[in-house]
DNA sequence: TATATACTATACAGTTCTGTATATTTTAAT
DNA sequence: ATTAAAATATACAGAACTGTATAGTATATA
């Protein structure tokens, strides 16, 4: 990828979490990256386009950190989702972490029609089919009905630490993770 | 309230949850109102106020529905937060549904010293706060650790059902919910 | 050194948005 | 019926935003 692409991509992913998306006009992203709108516009066809990439780019970057971290550790499938929440907070609480894409985006556009929500709506069902994955292969029985759980909680922490950084939610989320996929095990 | 100010708060209520609060320009809420500009600018200052005003009636009126559903329905108070989820459950799955406020608003301005971020955060401060007080009336323990984590249950399905309307997360918040209070008020 | 490509600089067309100015019409109260 | 208040109709100033057109500059490759 290009360097100039990838640096627009990063300060776009900054600016829309920061200012938000709609008020993040093409100006303000290429005066930031330090290039032109003619520099943007030949890597991106449209602002929706450009909306398109972040979100992607982003729940890439978060899924391969997430995936590296539970393979590194846990090599037992019952230890992956027990451990899954430590990640999670791990990543919200590191300084770097600004919110989560999806979340934001679906509620910025929330036309089920418009391809950034339908992006975003994909999105989160993937995660949690990600989630139901690490249940299943853990044996746990209604693996989709915890992963749906975990990904309430997970999603709630998340939109509680946009609205106010330092929340501490994560904390609360992990302690009810456990107890949910403790029952679930037993279960 | 004037008529006209309480349509216009009708109607802006219900396209800024539809189309997005950015995205609905006052010239559409005056159209599908049925009035004018100058008539919204008499009794709006600025679209800012409008939001602001839209936030705090949406909130009053969920607010007094769940209490009245709460003390009409409830006696003690363990039975109180016991069904606190089937009012919430009633209300995301009745027609009339259509998000929270808050929710959406701190997603579109994210910035914390934004007026309609720092009221979007209020509101879900008190409304947890609101939780921790039936949990609290309860008799439990660790009765706002508790009424955070409903919260994240009830934040992360709402949002889910913003994403995705159906999802039919509010089933599983609810289930999680059970576990959570029935835990605690052992404990 | 010649040439293609990448990038910059800048202006601008066209649209949309907030908020106001101005004049007219409707409604309600005396 | 007269008068004050409420609401409408409409135009517009000024700003912001997306996307493009055009011309010039840097960079790398041959």
């Amino acid at each position: 990828m290009s360097p100039l692409k990838d640096q627009i991509l990063v300060v776009a992913t900054d600016l829309f979490h920061t200012r938000g998306i709609n008020s993040t006009g093409v100006d303000t992203i290429v005066a930031v990256a330090g290039t032109t709108k003619m520099t943007l516009y030949k890597y991106f066809n449209s602002k929706e386009e450009l909306i398109l990439e972040v979100l992607q780019k982003s729940q890439q970057d978060f899924q391969s950190w997430l995936n590296e971290k539970l393979n590194l550790n846990s090599k037992k499938p019952a230890e992956k989702i027990q451990r899954f929440f430590d990640y999670i907070e791990e990543w919200v609480n590191s300084p770097e972490f600004i919110g989560v894409g999806f979340i934001k985006a679906s509620a910025e556009f929330p036309n089920e029609e418009n391809p950034i929500h339908q992006l975003s709506s994909q999105q989160s069902r993937e995660f949690r089919q990600f989630i139901g994955k690490l249940a299943n292969e853990a044996s746990i029985k209604d693996a989709d009905g915890l992963a749906l759980q975990l990904s309430l909680l997970f999603e709630g922490a998340v939109q509680a630490e946009q609205m106010k950084r330092g929340s501490g939610a994560i904390k609360y989320a992990k302690k009810a993770a456990k107890i949910l996929i403790d029952g679930a095990i037993k279960g």
